[in-house]
DNA sequence: TCTATATTACTGACGCGTCAGTTATTTGTA
DNA sequence: TACAAATAACTGACGCGTCAGTAATATAGA
C-alpha cells in the first residue's frame, strides 16, 4: 500500500492544526460502520494514520469524541446547506423552480458519505445522548423543515401549490428523501431500487412530490405536456 | 414492585417452553435501547427474570441470540401482517377502501413497540450481519412493497388511481410511514409532531398520499366535498 | 538543547461464556 | 398418599480476552 519508508522520511509529522479534523473524520467513518460501543479507539487512530494515545491529546475520552463527531459533522453539513440555499435566494424565481433546485441539493446532501452514518448514529444513540438528540431535532430536523415549509408557503400563496399545510408538506418531502437515501445506501439489500441510479430515484421523488402538492388543474395541464 | 416472597413461593419456576420467547422479548428491548455491542447479557437476563447462565441453555452466544431476535420479531410481525391482509381480501371492496384499511393496519404495525427498535437494530448492524440485511430486504421490505403495489396496481387499472408505476408508489407510501413512525417514537425531539397524536399524523399521511395517487379529476371532486 | 507532539507499553475494569453447584419438578417405590 | 431418588432447569462466581484510558519514552522541529 504505502511505499517503503526511505530512511530520510520522518516516521510522522507534527500537524497539530490538522489533527482534530483528521480524527473526527476517521471517527465518523468507524462509528458509522460499527456503532459507538463496538468501535475501538485503536481502529479510529489507525484510520487517521495515528496512534491511539494521540487521540487523547485532542479529546478527553471516547464519549466526548463521539459528541464532537456528531456536532462537527452536523454543523458542517448545516453550514454547507445554508450556503447553498442563500446562493439561490438571490435569483427571484418561482416557488416550483426554487423547490426543484432545493430538492436536487437536498438529494446530494442526503446521498453524501456523511448523511447515512450520522443518521444511524443519532438514531442508535438517541437514548444515551438526549442532549445530542435535542440538538439534532432542533437544529437540523426542525430547521430543515422550516426552510422547506418556507418555500412551500410561498408556492401556496402564489397558487403554484394547492392549499396544504406547509409544515405537513415539508415533513412529507423530508420523509421521502431521508428514507430513499437510506435505501440507496444499502442498494444491495433493497431490490426495488437495486438497479436504479441515484438520478432516477431523485427523478421519481420529484415527480411524485410535485404532483402531490400541485393543485388539480396544474396537474391536469402537466399531464398534457408529458408523454408517458 | 413484587410482593414480598412468601416462603412457600419458589425462587423460580421451570418453564422451558416459555423461556426462549421471554428471552427474545427481553433481548429485543435491551438491544433496541442500547444497541448490540453495549447490551449486557446480564441485563437481558434480569429483564427476563432469569440469570445469565440460563440464556446459554437456549442460545449458543450473544451473536446468535441477536440473529434470533431479529428473525423472530420480523417473522412474527410478518405473519401478523399477512393474517390481517388475508382477512381483508375476502371482502371485495374498492382499491381505495382496501388501501385505506391497509394504511391503518400498517400504521399500527409501525407504531407498535417492536418496529422502531428492530428498524434501528437492522440499520445499525447491517454491515456486520449481511445475512440478516438480505433477509430483511427480501422478506420484509420487498415483500411489503409487493403487497402494497398489488393494491395500487388494482386501483390504477380500475381508474381509481392515476397512471403511476405501482412499485414507485409503494416505496413512497412505505417511506412516509416508516419515517413518520421513527419521528413519532421520539416525539420529544421533533417539535413538528410533538403536539400531534398518532391518529392525527396518520390522517395527514393518508390525505397527502391519497391526493398524490388519485387522478386529477378525482382530486377535483374530492375538493368539493371536503371543507378546509 | 528544549519542548510540544507523538508513540509504545502498560494497567485495570468490564463483560462474555463456562461450569460446578443448587433448586424445582417428576418419577419410582412403599 | 408419602417420601426418596433421579432428572431437568436454573444460578452465579470465575477465567480469560478485550479495550478505554494512562504513563513512560521517543522524536520532530525551533
Amino acid at each position: 500500500m504505502a511505499s517503503p519508508l526511505s530512511s530520510q522520511e520522518p516516521r510522522w509529522r507534527r500537524l497539530p492544526e490538522e489533527r482534530p479534523g483528521q480524527i473526527l473524520n476517521a471517527a465518523l467513518a468507524v462509528f458509522g460502520e460499527r456503532g459507538l460501543a463496538a468501535s475501538r479507539l485503536e481502529d479510529i487512530a489507525k484510520r487517521a494514520g495515528l496512534s491511539k494515545g494521540t487521540i487523547y491529546l485532542y479529546f478527553p475520552n471516547k464519549e466526548e469524541l463521539f459528541r464532537e463527531v456528531v456536532r462537527h459533522t452536523v454543523i458542517t453539513q448545516l453550514e454547507e446547506g445554508e450556503r447553498i440555499v442563500s446562493e439561490n435566494a438571490t435569483s427571484a424565481t418561482s416557488a416550483t423552480e426554487t423547490l426543484t433546485e432545493f430538492m436536487q441539493r437536498y438529494w446530494t446532501f442526503i446521498r453524501s458519505a456523511q448523511f447515512a452514518p450520522i443518521f444511524r448514529l443519532i438514531h442508535a444513540e438517541i437514548h444515551n445522548f438526549p442532549d445530542l438528540a435535542r440538538f439534532y431535532g432542533e437544529e437540523v430536523v426542525a430547521r430543515g423543515h422550516r426552510l422547506i415549509s418556507g418555500i412551500i408557503a410561498r408556492g401556496v400563496e402564489s397558487g403554484e401549490f394547492r392549499q396544504i399545510d406547509p409544515a405537513v408538506a415539508a415533513r412529507m418531502l423530508s420523509a421521502h428523501f431521508v428514507m430513499h437515501g437510506l435505501w440507496c445506501t444499502h442498494r444491495e439489500c433493497f431490490t426495488s431500487i437495486a438497479k436504479k441510479s441515484d438520478e432516477q430515484v431523485l427523478d421519481e421523488l420529484m415527480q411524485f412530490y410535485l404532483y402531490a402538492i400541485r393543485p388539480c388543474d396544474a396537474n391536469q395541464r402537466e399531464r398534457g405536456t408529458v408523454t408517458l
